[in-house]
Order: C-alpha cells, then sequence, then structure tokens
DNA sequence: CCAAAAGTGTTTATACTACACCCATGA
DNA sequence: TCATGGGTGTAGTATAAACACTTTTGG
C-alpha cells in the first residue's frame, strides 16, 4: 500500500507571530501579502508546509526568509482550521510564535516583504483569522512568561532592569512596583551585573545586566513566579 | 483564483489522548488499530480531518465514535509532523487529549474498535509516534492541572476527598499530606458537600461532594495552586 | 542646583509546610 | 474490640505586598 485511498489530502500552512521589544514597547512584525486574495493587507508572516520539512522547520524557513534570522525562541501556538479562514482553498494553517531582540534583526528585515512593526495593542486589520492567532499568542506569551523566564529571548545581550520592568509592564499592561520587581528579579539568580551603566534614559545610568546562561537553560524548564497571581491574566 | 498553486496537500489526521480515572488509577484508552500498516498494533484513537469539518470537530467525532460520548473535556495539544511518522504516506497529525469519567462511560465502549483501558505508566507499545503523543499530553495535564481545576473533569458527578486526593497522586505520582490537600481544595471554595457517604472504601466512609458548577466555570480560566512548586514538574 | 530616573529596606499579611491524634464503623 | 481509612488544627517558615526616601548627574 502506497496512499490512503478515499481522504482528501488539503493544504498546511505555518504562520509565525513575531514579537519584538524596542526597550520600551512590544511590538509586532507584519508583513504586506504579495499573494491574492487580499493583496497589499497586512498579514502575519506565513507559507505553506513543504514536502521535506516538518512544521518547526517551515516555521524556521519562514521566519528566516523574512528576517534573515535563526535559532530564536520559537514555538508552536495552536493549529487553526475553520473550513473557510482561507477563501480561497481549505488550508489549515499551524501558528507558531517567536520572540526576538528588535535591535539585533532590524536592519535585516527582508525588503521584499515589506515588513513592518505594529504597537501591540494598536490593533491593525489583519486578513483571514490572523487577528485571533495574535490574541491566542498574546494570551500564551502572558501565560507562559507569568512561569517561565522566556522574556529575556526579547531583550539584547546587555539590559538593565527598568527595560526589563518595562517589557513586563508591557507584556501585563500593568504597573509594577520596582523594589518588588527587583527584589524577585534577583531571586531567580539568573542575573549577572555587569561593569558599565547605560546612561540612554537617565543621567545616573542604570547597570547593565546579562543572563546566567547555564541557570537560564535550567530554569527555562522549571517555574517561577514573575507576576503575581492578580496579574497572570488581565 | 481557485486554488493556490504549485504547493503540496498532504493528509491531516487527529488523534485523541483519552484520558481517564477508575476512581483509584489514571487509565489510557486505546484501540487495537484496524488499518494497515500495524494492523493490530495498539494505537491512539485517530481518524482524519474531512472536508467540512474543523479540527475540534473531527476530535469530537472520533471521540464518539469510539467511545458513544460527547461534550467531555478536550483540547488540542499539539500537532506532530514528522515526515516519516507515517510509513504510508507524508500524514501531518494533530493531536487532542481528552478527560473523561470512567465509570459513566465504560459500558458505552464501541466493541467495533477492541478498544482498552491501560494503566498510564505500564508502558505499552504504541504505532508511530503516539507514544510522544502519550508523553506530551501527560506533561500537560500534569502542567495544566497544576494551574486549573481540570482533574474534576475525571470524576463523577458525586465523589470523595480521597478519591481525589488519589486521583492527584496519580497524576504527579507522589503522596501529598492530606490535612493540606484537603485545606487547600476547600479555599478553592468549589466543593459542596452532601449528605450521603461512600462507603466502599473505608467503614467510616466519606462524605460526598459535588462540584460548584457556576464557580467553577469561572475559577477554570484563573490559576490555582493546587500543586507545590516542586511537584508541578517531576 | 534641580529635575529625572535609579537604587534600596522594613513591616505586614498571606500562603505553605510539617506534623499527630481522634473518630466512626463493619467485621 | 480492633483494624481501617476518614477527618481535623496549629505553629513555624517563606513568600508576597505595600510603602518612601536617598543617590547620582547632566543640563
Amino acid at each position: 500500500m502506497r496512499h490512503y485511498s478515499g481522504q482528501r489530502r488539503m493544504l498546511l500552512a505555518v504562520d509565525c507571530i513575531i514579537f519584538g521589544f524596542d526597550g520600551k514597547d512590544i511590538k509586532l512584525l507584519l508583513i504586506q501579502r504579495g499573494l491574492k486574495p487580499e493583496q497589499n493587507k497586512w498579514s502575519l508572516m506565513g507559507g505553506f508546509l513543504q514536502p521535506d520539512e516538518t512544521l518547526d522547520e517551515s516555521a524556521n524557513r519562514i521566519l528566516k526568509q523574512l528576517t534573515g534570522i535563526e535559532g530564536v525562541y520559537m514555538e508552536q501556538l495552536h493549529a487553526f482550521s475553520n473550513i473557510n479562514r482561507d477563501p480561497i482553498e481549505r488550508t489549515v494553517s499551524v501558528a507558531y510564535f517567536a520572540l526576538i531582540d528588535i535591535h539585533q534583526y532590524e536592519t535585516q528585515l527582508n525588503d521584499e516583504y515589506h515588513a513592518e512593526w505594529f504597537l501591540l495593542n494598536k490593533k491593525t486589520r489583519l486578513i483571514f483569522d490572523h487577528e485571533d492567532m495574535v490574541r491566542l499568542a498574546q494570551k500564551q506569551l502572558r501565560y507562559k512568561a507569568a512561569l517561565h523566564p522566556i522574556l529575556f529571548e526579547l531583550l539584547p545581550e546587555k539590559f538593565t532592569i527598568p527595560q526589563l520592568q518595562d517589557l513586563y509592564e508591557g507584556v501585563y499592561d500593568a504597573m509594577f512596583d520596582k523594589r518588588n520587581f527587583t527584589r524577585k528579579l534577583m531571586s531567580t539568580g539568573l542575573l549577572i551585573k555587569m561593569k558599565g551603566k547605560d546612561k540612554s534614559s537617565s543621567k545616573k545610568g542604570a547597570y547593565y545586566y546579562k543572563l546566567d546562561k547555564k541557570k537560564y537553560r535550567i530554569k527555562q524548564a522549571s517555574f517561577l513566579n514573575f507576576v503575581s497571581k492578580a496579574e497572570k491574566f488581565l
């Protein structure tokens, strides 16, 4: 037997929700769709699953095509399968979300795709069910970041505590007490204080920190509690 | 335009990891596969996604075919896409996991499929990548149950605290202090004490409780802390 | 010298852990 | 009457929350 008979084959797509942080705000990378239908409308970066690749490989290929970057944090989010989600043809799409450091890559954007960073809360109309995908990704980001230290993926090698706090406050759309925030952060043992200071946002300057990468890899698999109960969900 | 051109269509399958609890142990519902290849080997219950259904609908249809039951807790787990996961033909499978009360349904099993309940830790060899699916489902069950009160889905309407504790201990393969466990449980406000007692497992008998369904629906969306940090993951 | 952001401690309340004895009953 | 499992309380520790002043320095 070479095939299953009597079953219909379908298109499988992969769409990437790409989050970035510019030091102040959380942003979403969108492209102007080249294909019809909905040509020139804003859309997530996506593509079709190829015969010789897994979904993970496909998502990484797509991310690389658009941004030129590889090896970033990426996880499978959800498969979307509404029958008419793509008006042209039945297509099931598996959404992935990725976290990248904007600064490292903003110059690498591939112009061919007319990509742009959008503020996450500035609701841009997207094609198909891409808005559902973004909503779910945002929910998942909050969920995950409340328990695991994944938001470091959005920061450059060197970062300051106030930057980190801005990031968490952006993700949860909430304000945190900086004393309690700093204490929690330090209690993880994940941060290493560096010599220099970042003076770009104050006269006094804020110390740079970097991640203790060894501990980071271990702790990713375990729970943390960055965010208080009430704030874990909106 | 009626179709996307130049893209290959593929088979999409849905496989269901069905967990049950018999009052003592957590079990997994497996079937003897009717189709070749691997005919007569044990397998998850699965099927192909049909043109007129979403993945959620497909998973529910498959569950109903096998067990006759509907309306149980079910969530999408993950899409599995290894290129040769099915040796016959490239097939991407979306796994779902379901929680059902064994007692309510054990008589409804459809004999056509030679279904049987297996102890979760008794490692039965499964076809394809179904063991990966089960492992991931088990991990997800632990993750979710540490934060949300989903394990009630495995119990009948009326249940006792010791049953509930057996259930949690089974899921986490750990022992909990019954005083602390009871206190945590009661502090959720989700349980309503009933008149009768279950005398099937002791002479004194244990009080029956039922869920406060209204509060349950609200709390499912929020965090709980049934399990201590150390035990959230194995 | 002063505006603006960085950095730092203490107190209180809540939640978690460890731990041991009495109760009810059927056999 | 006794073996079996069910039910209950407390004290100590750890974690989280609320809260305000001092430091640094470029302009």
